[in-house]
DNA sequence: TCGATAGTGTTATACTATAACATTAATAAA
DNA sequence: TTTATTAATGTTATAGTATAACACTATCGA
């Protein structure tokens, strides 16, 4: 369930493909920058640090200011989500079906991987409500060990 | 549900006496700086931050690695919580029952309360087993407008 | 073409957290 | 009771995360 993908250049193009059409239909401006961040977020299916997407990327230009600006921009449009656990990014695999994204994460390999279901958000929705509390966006993140991490020898 | 506590200094004297008791439990010294920051992060209801908890010790002594040994030992023995959406800490209404809490945050106000409830964690639960996780912790923050802060004016 | 707006470059700095080592306090053993 | 050992704290320095402020450039609409 969360091994990487097979044919990871599919994610990536994909991802792409949706940021532009995200861009499109909020009428937003999918720049250079923009579109390199999220390029090199797409990377590894791994939450990725904003100081590390600034290496990526010096080769030719950025301070920390261009990468928060990217940043803040692809969350804004729900291209990339924030894992505040790791303060580290990763992108989301479905923008435009939904605001929020729920995320269980192997603390052994690093990998993150969505897992937002309806359940989840059917109880999140009741606990807000019980709390009568209006307006809400939930962050989960469930850390542990995957499969593929519990099954390797320990080196 | 949300409202404060109409006697707070109950909420600090018990958390106090948690406190205490945890130490006892688990073999720990509770010492001076320790019993300090936990009685400031009880303060109020509202998640505090490293640098504002140094602030008020400092009328004695304290520097950054005292407060970060301090809430470290405090969230090993499970009597505060960090928000991680927040970058702030909060007590632990109710340690020794379980190691994970959730919170509904209200971001006008800023009060935090806990809201765990059995159907939450089972269904984190359900969600880690589908995805082959185990030894998992899960970190849940909601953050919504409370009821008092939705019907009070807007200022 | 011009003006307005959005985006980027750049410098500086704020905020969050820990490493490393010296010192002191508490506990246990001789 | 002294001493050895361990745990906790003090202290300095620095790493890691993020934004403010202002100058400059590119884009788009009038």
């Amino acid at each position: 369930m969360t091994q990487p993908c097979t044919e990871h250049k599919e994610c990536i193009s994909k991802a792409m493909r949706e940021g532009e059409r995200v861009c499109q239909d909020n009428d937003q401006r999918f720049t250079a920058v923009r579109r390199r961040v999220l390029e090199i977020i797409w990377e590894t299916h791994k939450p990725i640090k904003a100081y590390d997407i600034l290496e990526k990327l010096s080769d030719s230009a950025g301070k920390p200011p261009t990468v928060y600006r990217a940043l803040n921009f692809l969350l804004g449009n729900g291209l990339v989500h924030k894992i505040n656990t790791l303060n580290a990014y990763i992108g989301c695999t479905h923008p435009r079906e939904h605001a929020q994204c729920f995320f269980i994460i192997c603390k052994v390999c690093g990998t993150a991987t969505e897992c937002c279901n309806s359940a989840l958000n059917g109880i999140i929705q009741e606990t807000a409500k019980k709390h009568n509390f209006t307006n809400y966006t939930a962050s989960l993140e469930i850390q542990g060990v995957c499969e593929a991490c519990a099954n390797s020898p320990p080196s």
